[in-house]
DNA sequence: AAGCTTGTCGAAAACGTTTAGTGTATAAAT
DNA sequence: ATTTATACACTAAACGTTTTCGACAAGCTT
């Protein structure tokens, strides 16, 4: 191992130049700096991150926890989205992230005693239930916290503009000429009730009555569960002319129930998604949905929780918003042209 | 912070008491391990991992490369699948992980720099170019390595069982009466040519000539590209009357290319997939496909390189080869029965 | 010439652990 | 009664950094 003291006897200054002239202090001569910057590359040198870590109380670390109901994992398309672009960003400006679990070292910890144990300089939460004891405690503690898509706490928190991409993808289906529009909403959560909210306002704002019947509990990321409900909501006695599936995923289900009853897309029915993964655009027909900017949203959170720990900004601050943008599709009929 | 010394004052002891009660060596009484367990347990003590790295360069700590071709991150379904499987097993055994990359603070360093800055205990590769000059310099250095499908170096290796999977899919599809089997094959790699050679295999054990027209060279996890191949198929003088598409994602493409001709699966034309990724078993038809074990590829991939890390094992050892599953779906015509 | 500033460097302590070496008391063996 | 073994606890060094403080020289200012 090559440290500093193998370079301070390479150049005959003790550890202490060495160690400033490698963090570019102004008590050390530009000379001795150029002797011990080339010395240091020719033996290459790395610095111990653990010991900086030791005397600094910071180690470049970012805590991120995630856990998803579905018990998903990395599988999960929105977070993995959303975390690399928290990861991106964070290598961009020397970070490297650790992930948040519960059962290290076969003693279990609380995520908070994870944390504490790993030193991290700052958390991000995403994707859980923020009911949760255990994720309070976390966002309660004095580490630097981002929170993706929940707000009402005084720590970082940045959100998906879901109302106003709910109210875009409504209104645009209301634009179509369609009455009779259901929604099917996925966990409860600040996102679902954001969502909802805008869903019944777009409606409310158009005229049109709400209806408990056309308003249906599901799932996120579950086909299944939504193949289910679309069939129910299909055998009403007075059926939507249009569904709106909790996310892109779900519709898979909206869209084999539709499939399996032997109607079309859209002419039969419409539908629409949530997310605007990937899939959704390269299905035929493609799928009317909001694209959530999941990279900038990682981003941001990244960028503001950085700023933070380097206390370039204060808490608490308002929520940063990420627009969204309506991906129209294929898959709403024009019913104004009947 | 409560450390060892706050605790060796709450105990009136000396803190080298304290570490070794708490490590439970054999030289300090139980009465004193108790006494020093309890009043840890109340000060809320937590080990400072930086300080015990330092002192023990076991950082528990595992450097994950990862950089698929399309650049996708950790949305790439195979691997934050397989990822998700090592994530589960080091935890259990009380690691974290640590994704390696190159721009690291600003000033960027190669793979092998960054895993001896965070002092990782050991690696692992997957999905990764490995002919690049990065990646073989990590698999040859030093440190404890396993990597995911790769095979050819002294180190661990896990692989999915690609040349029985292909095999057997291509038998099965052969049962159904099929004799013009076209492939639409991935990115060159180890993982393309064990699927080729099965692929070639299967057909000359069948009897059937292999003809080049009916073997195209696509690309993985692009469904538009897929498409576009799927179409040039469609159109030859003599068509295949089945298609393996790269992998499941892609086979989206090979749907679209054969629906936008008005012709239907598997009536028309069979298809496969290969992955048996969970869109794979919603879609209808449902895909026959194979499906690759990865929660276990990446458990695997975890618990093998922890003991080689523990010194438990030693290498080289053979390739550990993780079997997949044939999942039939609705997707091949059986022909047989005409 | 004396004091002051400025520039450059080193000694030493500290961060929180682990561990080798040493000492001491008690029990067992001669 | 002396030696030997055993059990237990402590001292101190070490891991690789960062940082405070003081030292010293050279150049200024009066």
């Amino acid at each position: 191992m090559v440290s500093i003291k193998t370079i301070a006897a390479a150049c005959g200054v003790s550890i202490a130049t060495v160690s400033k002239a490698l963090n570019d202090h102004n008590d050390v001569s530009e000379a001795t700096k150029q002797l011990v910057r080339e010395t240091a590359k020719e033996l290459g040198y790395l610095p111990n991150s653990q010991a900086r870590a030791l005397k600094t109380n910071k180690t470049f670390n970012i805590g991120v926890l995630f856990v998803d109901k579905a018990e998903s994992g990395l599988t999960h398309n929105y977070f993995a989205s959303v975390l690399d672009g928290f990861k991106v960003e964070a290598e961009k400006m020397g970070y490297d992230i650790t992930f948040i679990s519960k059962n290290l070292d076969s003693f279990s910890m609380t995520y908070l005693e994870h944390c504490k144990y790993r030193n991290v300089d700052g958390i991000v939460i995403a994707c859980v239930d923020f009911s949760q004891p255990d994720v309070l405690e976390l966002i309660n503690s004095d580490f630097p916290v981002a929170t993706v898509d929940f707000t009402g706490h005084e720590k970082i928190s940045v959100v998906s503009d879901n109302i106003n991409g709910m109210r875009e993808l409504v209104e645009y289906i209301i634009s179509k000429g369609h009455k009779k529009i259901a929604y099917i909403y996925g966990d409860l959560s600040e996102v679902t009730a954001n969502r909802m909210d805008s869903y019944k306002k777009a409606l409310s704002a158009a005229g049109i009555e709400i209806r408990e019947d056309y308003l249906v509990e599901g799932k996120f990321h579950d086909p299944v569960s939504t193949e289910e409900l679309t069939k129910k909501l299909l055998s009403l006695p007075d059926p939507p002319t249009c569904i709106i599936a909790p996310d892109d995923f779900s519709a898979i289900g909206t869209i084999n129930a539709i499939e399996s009853k032997g109607l079309s897309i859209p002419n039969d029915i419409s539908i629409a998604g949530y997310d605007g993964i990937y899939l959704s655009q390269v299905l035929k027909p493609k799928l009317t949905t909001v694209r959530q900017d999941t990279k900038t949203i990682g981003k941001e959170a990244a960028s503001l929780l950085i700023n933070l720990i380097k206390k370039q900004i204060k808490c608490p601050c308002p929520p940063k918003i990420v627009k969204g943008e309506l991906l129209k599709g294929e898959t709403i009929k024009d019913l104004t042209k009947e």
